[in-house]
DNA sequence: ACAGAATTGTTATGGTAGTGAACTATTCCG
DNA sequence: CGGAATAGTTCACTACCATAACAATTCTGT
């Protein structure tokens, strides 16, 4: 708690320090990541104008078109969505035509969810744009190889809720 | 356009993906930084039950705390924040008697900022919290030299925007 | 010096997400 | 069968972010 004169110590967790200890906010890690993925969403949205799409529904078409047939709680579960906030969500890609819920065969509560034909033309446009999107990112990490250390970093720290 | 039968092509940007084209989202940098970056936020509410304080609060502190003096527009700029809504924001920060505006020496418009005496103590105990949770962060990614990596990698998304 | 442009902080307002509680219909289970 | 659990939905509430407008002040060019 005294003044200036230990240094030894510091720089345990966090980067460089003034005297206090209080962290530059450039070495947080948090905030990098925050900042970072600002600007990721960001150039995902302007990169989608023309259809438009915004992150959460692209990644609901996606497991969609990957998984059809799976009940709308599996869906928002495994896209860490609540099940109340992918209601209104869903309404929108149903009432835009690209997807539809199907009474599911089994079970009478439960809504079966598949892309509709338009669904499947408006996916295949939507990965060329998703690709033209992902290589910028690819191409200003430096590469692929950069790109599968950041996955791999940021997979430690998700843990192991993938 | 065509069915199966030819592979060679795929993996440019995105990881694995089926027939179609549609990726993984385990493999998506954006979705992996967003899923990441909700982790990393929700832990730093969580080290903080006792303050408490969120990010943006923490970012304006720890800012003030580093370089007092400097007026709201530096920032808020600073940290990407719209001065509308840091208002808010600092209200709350005075309100709380953690910092305080003071009228400018020169411009009668702006307001530079300053931390409080109970400010200074507030951010002692606030960055060992902090520590406490970087330090998780930094266990979790499997040392130092993993988070500076990290953020290397984030930095090259981010650019030039600092 | 003075008019017009720019800056600073502020308010008001709207949009978008995300949360938890409560409700209906259905299914599960003892 | 009857109570507990589940799927989907609705609702009220909050947090966050953006834009536009405004008053006070400062800057700039002539």
């Amino acid at each position: 708690m005294a003044g200036p004169g230990r240094q030894s110590k510091l720089e345990q967790a966090g980067g460089p320090a003034d005297a206090s200890g209080v962290p530059e906010m450039a070495t947080i890690i948090g905030y990098k990541l925050r900042r970072a993925q600002l600007l990721v969403f960001q150039d995902f949205i302007d990169s989608f104008a023309e259809l438009p799409l915004r992150p959460a529904e692209f990644s609901v078409l996606a497991l969609i078109a990957r998984t059809p047939g799976l009940k709308q709680s599996d869906i928002a579960a495994r896209l860490g969505i609540k099940r109340a906030n992918f209601v209104s969500l869903m309404d929108g890609l149903e009432r835009r035509g690209l997807a539809e819920r199907r009474k599911a065969a089994g079970d009478k509560r439960s809504h079966s969810l598949h892309l509709t034909e338009q669904g499947n033309r408006f996916v295949a446009r939507m990965v060329e744009l998703w690709q033209a999107h992902e290589q910028r990112l690819v191409d200003s990490l430096g590469g692929a190889a950069e790109r599968d250390r950041l996955i791999a970093l940021l997979d430690r720290i998700i843990g192991a809720k993938g």
